[in-house]
DNA sequence: GGTGCCATGTAACGCGTTACATGATTAT
DNA sequence: ATAATCATGTAACGCGTTACATGGCACC
């Protein structure tokens, strides 16, 4: 959902050929570090993108180097980038690793939720201090999308921290109840209980 | 990434079949309108594991009503999904929308920006005020993990919204130099300026 | 008799990811 | 010479999504 508009966006600035695509979209994101864009995905965007109509190759240049293919952006395409920048559908993220890991561990057995909560903050802090670290690298003048999204990260990844610190303090309250039965009508007798131990 | 392991999960704390396993995820998440799972995917799903040799078919039910395929996770599955949840692994969600969506807008016209953000903090705080009527009305005593999952969606808002405040407050600054150049060396004239104008 | 829940799938699409493959030019 | 950079793709896979399709049972 991403990528193609990334795509999009770029081209509605100035056209441009598949490699110095791939290249502005690392730079925008700070590199490989925090998004390993393959070069393999803008082709294929841009196959995509063209079978859709919503960019066409313009022109194909050589001198004295490789092929560069220049793809611009059409009509269509500009009508698509702008319905899209004003809409308003957030996609929700609720397909949450962490919470899913601390839930069905907690849902296992108690020992291993503490150590699976354990283990994924200290994920975060080591990511934390990448994400830190790497932001006060970036130089201000020039790179401010990067610091920028930096900001954004660093301040999910204390969100993530905020919330894995709620969940330790009501561990115990938690674990009492963790995975809810939905309201079914039941026909035929329930299964039985099957809760293997591991260790 | 999500959908195997809880479905693993799920299997891994007693047997169950597919109808059960879509009623008890969308239990786990508080229903539709925060995932939206289709009952094709936990079936889609079942098979994938299953020819992964990670979960097994055990029985077919059939007590006066419609067959139930029930599975159950095998060894191999529990191994995978301990793996898993021990794994510190971080998705990094750098493919941000509403990051993306600014630094586009910013970059093909300052007003559209200053529209683009606004219907997106619109959005974040229309979302906030679902989430946390939903999460009011959650019963604490049997529906704590819906709680839970409605405090970090809840979290991650706030943090976006405080992320928009502050691009807010150094539009202008942004504005000068959206998007950076990526450092290339260059054969050839560089492509001409192209700049289409919305509106 | 109709509505809604229980129950199961198949087929195809979109898009991100990975692996593989090629070849030219430029800097050292 | 050879390593790095520039440049372009194809093929296949994983997995989430959507559309389509079927049918029994229970309750009103």
């Amino acid at each position: 959902m991403s990528v193609r508009y990334a795509v999009l966006g770029l081209l509605a600035q100035q056209p441009h050929h598949g490699y110095a695509l791939h290249a502005r979209l690392q730079a925008l994101v700070g590199g490989a570090e925090n998004w390993d864009l393959k070069p393999a995905q803008v082709y294929n965007t841009l196959a995509r993108l063209a079978e859709a109509g919503l960019v066409r190759e313009e022109a194909v240049e050589k001198e004295g180097g490789p092929e560069k293919h220049v793809f611009a952006i059409t009509p269509a395409g500009q009508a698509e980038l702008l319905g899209w920048l004003q809409s308003e559908a957030l996609q929700l993220t609720i397909h949450d690793d962490i919470f899913l890991k601390c839930m069905l561990a907690l849902a296992i057995d108690e020992d291993l939720a503490r150590r699976v909560l354990q283990a994924q903050r200290a994920a975060l802090y080591r990511e934390l201090h990448r994400v830190t670290t790497q932001r006060a690298q970036a130089d201000p003048a020039r790179e401010l999308g990067v610091i920028l999204l930096h900001d954004k990260a660093i301040m999910h990844l204390e969100a993530d921290l905020r919330w894995l610190d709620m969940l330790e303090a009501r561990l115990d309250e938690v674990h009492r109840q963790p995975l809810p039965e939905p309201p079914m009508r039941r026909r035929g007798r329930p299964p039985k209980p099957f809760l293997p131990h591991p260790r």
